[in-house]
DNA sequence: GTCTATAGGAAGATAGAC
DNA sequence: GTCTATCTTCCTATAGAC
């Protein structure tokens, strides 16, 4: 917090850090390096040294929760039970939101990232809805489930990022959303 | 679609679906003038005709959403009956959803239209969210079902404007989105 | 009512000094 | 590793011709 020995070697993690922020308050496209420079005390050169372009800011900054998110809907897919696969991504997914969570509402309300992610990802955002979906819902004539599941994932991830909880500690806020997700899923309440 | 006698009037609405279809495809502050006229097959300076600015494009876009929008929920507000106001306010909006598809989803996933509206509207999305929220859970302590409003909310929004749904007709859509807001409220199936 | 032309500024990006 | 200086490109916006 205070005087660490070295602000130094930190200046790439500082940046991702003032980045997600910027983007979150701002969007993506509506942040400039400019202003990622400015809030760092820096200029816009130091900034390009440490990433050749804005795209691969984007990149770093969403990499973590998206690593995260893509081990859990493999982990998910390969359970044999069906009620074991929706119970496993629920879960998992509430954690990757509540554990990014400021990333996580970014992801999933700006157009901008979802844009830059399709350029390099080859599992862009809607790779990862259609993943999860698929998962939740087998059957896709089933309409009254995809619906559910649909404001389920969008609901949860929204919420879950909303600045309204921001006071709320990640165990309590897990507990709550992974209750609605379980009550528009038809889960049972409880599971380890 | 083929031959009208005049299209010469409705410029003006020409151009608003344009917009906001290329809103919605690219984000509010990804679309550029020059993207909306080359669409409408006539150059910037003519689109500044209609409009002075971006933003007047932007707020005339979302004008009809918003201001159906307001009215839901100043009728909400006013009903005696505690259950008749959360079911009039679910019902109003999810009408509105549907009406609106794409500029709900628009408007609930794009930062730049939000900021935007901030500096005209004196209710920008945020004041929206406090008074439909306001109404839905009027104890603010009910985390339970404060997350549970702020799910049906936020994924009402999101899944009614999925281009998911788009083959889904209003009727059916509208009766969805009805039944999975009222299991998430704690509200009976059927309403008038 | 629609166009050409262009001003003025900000963005992303690069080269090279320190 | 961070800076100054500069380039190019694109955007919003205006003035004025047709």
């Amino acid at each position: 917090m205070a005087a660490g020995p070295a602000t130094q070697e930190d200046t790439r993690t500082r940046l991702l850090a003032t980045a997600l922020r910027l983007f979150t308050e701002h969007g993506v496209e509506g942040t400039s390096l400019q202003m990622i420079a400015d809030a760092l005390g820096v200029t816009k050169a130091a900034v390009y040294y440490h990433f050749k372009t804005k795209d691969e800011i984007v990149e770093a900054v969403a990499e973590p929760g998206l690593r995260e998110l893509d081990q859990v809907i493999d982990e998910a897919s390969r359970l044999r039970r069906r009620g074991a696969r929706i119970d496993h991504l629920l879960t998992g997914f509430v954690n990757t939101v509540v554990r990014h969570r400021a990333l996580v509402a970014l992801f999933s309300s700006d157009p901008g990232i979802a844009r830059t992610l399709a350029r390099t990802w080859t599992s862009p955002q809607e790779n990862f809805s259609v993943r999860i979906l698929g998962i939740l819902v087998e059957e896709e004539s089933d309409l009254n489930r995809m619906v559910a599941a649909h404001v389920a994932v969008a609901g949860i991830a929204l919420a879950g990022g909303s600045p309204q909880f921001a006071g709320v500690d990640d165990d309590t806020l897990r507990e709550q959303l992974l209750d609605v997700g379980r009550r528009l899923l038809g889960r049972p309440r409880r599971v380890s």
